[in-house]
DNA sequence: CCGACTACTGTTACCGCTAACACCCCTGCA
DNA sequence: TGCAGGGGTGTTAGCGGTAACAGTAGTCGG
């Protein structure tokens, strides 16, 4: 493999001259520069990050902490994940994934993290390495995360333009920020219409939505929307709705949130709230990496908006007035 | 953080001796090598492993290839990636997923990959550095996969000793190992029981085995069980049941195979053959490690056994006799 | 016309670690 | 006693980059 040496001979200049090429171009002279350019081509040249790494004292490393029992972790993850990478390739940086087993900090020269619950806060404020949390906060962390208020309050309007007179939400049973701000969505979007708000709160889990349903199922008139805070809830709901003779989309709507390969598991397939994951994932890649090479700097927050994905769980919209 | 030449001051000894302790130890008097310990242990060394690798012509970095559109990524990957870190993590690795847009070579120590196809082995071969498979392959690769032939025979008896008649197999429309395997495992159960074998191939989608199962409902008497090549079949073959108002597990059986994240997600929860991807992934990581090590050198491959979890979708077994 | 200044480019040293070799001392055998 | 051999340790050089500083032109004003 070709070196910056190579490269530095092949032009006909100094190693130094290579290495502003790579990182300051505008203090080479165009002319240099298009040499250096097409030696590199020729070559193939491709940087050494192990040396890179050594000579800027940095590791090339960011670490992602999964803060969740890697058994109900969700299949999202694995966009959130393609997206990092994508966003680290781009700068040579490598990904090191820490689940809770190896929780070990240190050598690496940011952090990523998601799936934090309120205790979790404590030891990350020890961490002096650029963090980003993937998922909204109140403490002052950057963040990259979905619109969450906005995505349910999509729902809920949603569910009251499709004609749905009764509409109950399914929240998660978490005293987190995301939790909370989806049932606010809800809450909010209930108010505008002088409707009446009905919530439920439930750990995040299938079955669990599925007895709630099926233990209250007389209770729901026809006519009822289900805005739930997870595909995985949803799913539960419309398998209940079911059981219980229901029929969806007709007498019965249910509405999802995350758009990542379960709603297109349930049958029919769920209408929901799509976040962008991928794209997520690389923004909060992107926001760590600038975050590294500014120091530190707080990169604020950045909130995605999240899209409805109509689909068979609800009826068309109908028409206004 | 400390280095090795103050870990080597400490002691009283020279860098090298250090460096000793740490890669050849047998080649160190045990009377220094202590004292290189308490010195290490004192500062809390660690190594910088940009450092090492630059002095090694490694990267310490393996690469992780899912050819997969994200988009129909299964959840088990999470798992794999979780197993695969650890072992990575343990030897001082860093990993780099690699996904369809951002397919570059070079850069690394070794390469993981998996989801590949039988169009993929090409150019794996062009590929100089070690590689492992995760998933079963006649190429001549190595891999680490679970027994599938097993894993369905086992599934496919389980059916039987659960006292059903008429078992189906629901497999995946696929020419690749890992399928055929896994319909080798039904036919061979169904040949020692002197069973008539009945098969279906598919996409993996639970929407097609659910307009299957639904399209021929009235072919399959009661008794039968069906038993899929993967969950996500199974998931689908359930729900047409229930539709068709078939009694599960009284009249039908469903047995999938995975049994990550999607077997919870069914109602009841589906019988499965479980693989212990995380640990597969451990053992895909240790052997690329140990195949840089070797210089290359084959590592055969390492086939996990898969356990059969009994749950809400079949039968208890009868009573043999 | 000369010194100071600007704008580039090259030289040097070093990041932290390891392979290869040099060295030392001790043992064992002639 | 002399010397080969070998185990144990230190020295040197280099992995591939980069920051900091040192040139070396050309430019401009006095």
């Amino acid at each position: 493999m070709a070196t910056l040496g190579d490269v530095a001979a092949k032009a006909h200049v100094s190693k130094m001259t290579v290495s502003r090429v790579i990182n300051h171009p505008e203090k080479v002279t165009r002319e240099l520069r298009e040499l250096v350019y097409a030696a590199m081509n020729d070559l193939n040249y491709q940087p050494n990050i192990a040396a890179k790494a050594l000579a800027n004292n940095r590791t090339q490393i960011v670490k992602l902490f999964i803060l969740e029992k890697m058994d109900t972790v969700e299949p999202y993850y694995m966009n959130l994940l393609a997206g990092l990478a994508d966003a680290l390739d781009e700068k040579n940086y490598a990904l090191q994934l820490v689940t809770k087993n190896s929780l070990e900090v240190g050598n690496c020269d940011g952090y990523v993290v998601t799936g934090m619950r309120n205790k979790d806060y404590g030891w990350l404020e020890t961490v002096e390495k650029p963090i980003v949390l993937y998922g909204e906060n109140q403490m002052g962390f950057d963040y990259v995360d979905t619109d969450n208020v906005l995505g349910i309050k999509t729902s809920t309007n949603y569910a009251l333009t499709c004609g749905y007179t009764n509409i109950v939400y399914i929240g998660i049973n978490l005293p987190e920020a995301f939790a909370q701000s989806r049932e606010q969505g809800y809450t909010l979007a209930m108010t505008v219409h002088h409707a009446q708000p009905q919530i439920y709160r439930l750990d995040n889990r299938s079955h669990l939505s599925e007895a709630l349903i099926d233990a209250h199922f007389s209770e729901f008139p026809k006519n009822t929307c289900f805005v739930c805070a997870s595909d995985r809830l949803a799913i539960g709901v419309e398998r209940a709705i079911q059981r219980q003779g229901g029929r969806i989309p007709d007498d019965y709507g249910v509405i999802g949130f995350d758009g990542v390969f379960l709603d297109r598991i349930g049958s029919p397939q769920l209408t929901t709230i799509r976040q962008p994951v991928q794209k997520m994932g690389y923004e909060t890649g992107r926001m760590v990496l600038n975050k590294i090479e500014e120091n530190g700097l707080p990169q604020g927050h950045e909130v995605f908006v999240p899209t409805l994905v109509p689909r068979g769980t609800t009826r068309p919209p109908q028409a206004q007035g």
